[in-house]
DNA sequence: GTGGATGAG
DNA sequence: CGCTCATCCAC
């Protein structure tokens, strides 16, 4: 029997089957040393074509590819039987499957404020819009958080989400194994007491396709009931039942993805981050696949390290021509410190991970994103002046709905705005930024305006040319406009920015309301005060003056500002009661408390949101 | 603040 | 493999 045996020293480096104690099962502040630890990495099969289908409300059997231009940038499964790839020419894949069904990526156009299906969208008039796929990305986000409210999610693109299971797996063990909850009264180890035995026969989850530990010993018994078999052959740990309750738990969110919201999706589980996603591509489409650990050595040593994530640019291609070698297996006996020597300090990361070791965090990411571009590849250049409005106009349009989009989760700023260009034969690019117009109703004009100032501090105008025949000709190949700094504002700031403005500005910029602002406090010297500094967190709250208000109004804007924020630490108590509360008997190791236990929520406050008219 | 590098898909 | 994004970092 072919199969390999790892050396003991390897089975230690590797970390493949560590003690497990009572702490483990009880403490949250193990994090990613606890060796219950369990990721899940789920991805949406062939996202945009899905989306497209279900858009369409087509038949998911059929074949469907989603084109931006003349280029595929999604083939469903049905199509890829056909041989049609993300690569393939149109016609081509025409050619391949004459049913096909092709759809064209929904585009702005200028003078249209939202995206659209046109029938016939033209590259050199038109602009892509991904907003329908980041619309459907959020809705399934929802699911993930609703059916999974303990786990730690993240989003890690547009179609894929980290889950980490550690802690609802450590409630259920809880419920399952209620002996778990504490180790026995004369063990002088206390919570530091391993284990007792795991379930000797342990129900591997049977909807799941888990990686066989010796695949040599696999091929032949494959079919039939195979894994099963290789994995009573292999004793079950309690990372195993880890791993079974994740895959329980995951297929029930995959379930109820296909269920509301009609998407299929493919999952992997493993002990970390990069061992999850791997795994995922183990079988495709619609299918979760799960790596044990005792799987993780043959899984990994004949694997193209340029499959693994960020190894697939320029680091990975840097490793393979130094040992000329592809597979994680001929780049195990390099040691750590001549990797070290050769690379710098990406090597531990690297070394780790070919030895199955990822301490990379599953980490909640912000409701937004840090910052929005929207850009446009010309295939007809901007010669002239006269031709950049229309692509500007295109393009903040496009960012305009999608910030009005981003404020359905809060009240969301950018702190500026830039805008790329790039020339035709010049590899570099020129930007310019500026602070975001600040008012009160965002429309796409108030933003055009803000970006062809911007363009012409960045480009010498038409006259000027005209009259210096030394400036070189323009041809823009590329334009973008960017949001940068985009957050979501906190509680008091929100008031200001809320009454930033009142119905008479109207599009104005923000210095100048603070303009109006300065004087009527020069003119008004029996104001009372307007600003109050919290005791608590010694944050200063202030409220603005509106044109036409009065003393009293004003001081009751204060106190109402004042109860919000206050409101404001009152939740942040409570969250942080709730934190403690799940934290207790979690042992003394509890490195930085605030940091774990349940993502703090934005608080919804009603009306706020009204002040953000709609377009 | 600007521009470059890197990476994903 | 062209296009559309996002993030990080040096200066």
């Amino acid at each position: 029997m072919a199969t390999f045996s790892l050396p003991a020293k390897d089975v230690d480096e590797w970390n493949l089957n560590p003690t497990v104690t009572y702490r483990h099962v009880l403490s949250q502040s193990t994090g990613v040393h606890n060796p219950l630890r369990t990721i899940g990495l789920c991805d949406l099969d062939c996202f945009y074509a899905q989306c497209e289908q279900r858009r369409l409300g087509i038949d998911p059997a059929l074949p469907i590819v989603v084109l931006q231009w003349d280029m595929l940038i999604a083939v469903n499964y049905p199509a890829r039987e056909f041989g049609i790839k993300r690569m393939t020419k149109l016609p081509d894949a025409k050619k391949m499957c004459p049913n096909l069904v092709v759809v064209h990526v929904a585009t702005y156009k200028d003078g249209e404020s939202e995206p659209k299906y046109h029938p016939d969208p033209n590259n050199k008039t038109h602009k892509v819009s991904l907003d329908l796929y980041r619309r459907e990305s959020n809705k399934i986000l929802n699911v993930f958080k609703t059916t999974l409210p303990t786990a730690e999610i993240e989003k890690a693109s547009i179609d894929e989400s980290f889950v980490d299971f550690t802690r609802p797996i450590q409630q259920i063990l809880l419920e399952r194994y209620p002996e778990l909850a504490s180790p026995p009264p004369d063990s002088p180890l206390n919570l530091d007491t391993p284990l007792p035995p795991p379930p000797a026969r342990l129900e591997w989850h049977k909807s799941s396709v888990w990686v066989p530990v010796n695949p040599e010993a696999e091929k032949g018994t494959e079919s039939s009931e195979g894994p099963q078999q290789e994995q009573d052959s292999t004793p079950a740990t309690w990372h195993d039942v880890a791993l079974s309750i994740a895959a329980e738990l995951l297929d029930n969110t995959r379930r109820e993805i296909r269920e509301t919201l009609g998407y299929t999706t493919s999952a992997g589980i493993a002990r970390n981050k990069f061992l999850a996603k791997l795994v995922a591509s183990y079988k495709k489409p619609n299918s979760q696949s799960v790596l044990r650990n005792a799987a993780i050595p043959n899984y990994l040593r004949p694997l193209p390290f340029q499959k693994i994530r960020f190894l697939g640019g320029k680091l990975g291609t840097i490793l393979a021509e130094e040992y000329e070698a592809k597979t994680v297996g001929e780049l195990l006996y390099i040691d750590l410190a001549e990797m070290q020597r050769k690379f710098g300090p990406e090597s531990l990361w690297v070394y780790q991970v070919f030895r199955g070791i990822d301490i990379g965090e599953v980490k909640e990411k912000p409701p937004v994103n840090k910052s929005m571009l929207a850009s446009k590849n010309l295939p007809k250049p901007i010669r002239q002046d006269g031709d950049v409005l229309q692509w500007v106009r295109v393009l903040c349009s496009e960012l305009a709905v999608r910030l009005l989009e981003a404020r359905e989760t809060g009240t969301v700023w950018p702190k500026t705005i830039a805008l790329h260009t790039k020339q035709a034969g010049d590899s570099a690019s020129k930007s310019k930024q500026t602070p975001f117009p600040f008012v009160r109703d965002l429309t796409g004009d108030v933003i055009v305006a803000a970006v062809m100032k911007l363009w012409k501090e960045l480009h010498t105008s038409d006259a000027e040319r005209a009259a210096n025949p030394n400036v070189p000709k323009m041809k823009i190949i590329n334009i973008a406009v960017s949001f940068n700094g985009v957050e979501t504002l906190e509680q008091g700031q929100r008031n200001i920015a809320g009454f930033f403005g009142g119905p008479a500005s109207k599009g104005a910029s923000s210095s100048k309301l603070i303009a109006q602002e300065k004087k009527s406090h020069e003119d008004d010297s029996n104001a009372s005060p307007l600003t109050y500094k919290c005791p608590t967190c010694s944050k200063v709250l202030s409220v603005l003056s509106v044109e036409g208000d009065d003393e009293d109004t004003r001081a009751a804007r204060l106190e109402a500002v004042k109860a919000e924020h206050e409101d404001f630490h009152f939740a942040q108590r409570l969250s942080r009661q709730e934190t403690i509360k799940l934290g207790a008997g979690s042992g003394k190791r509890r490195i930085s408390p605030a940091r774990r236990g349940p993502p703090s929520k934005k608080r919804k406050e009603p009306g706020i949101e009204s002040f953000f008219k709609k377009k």
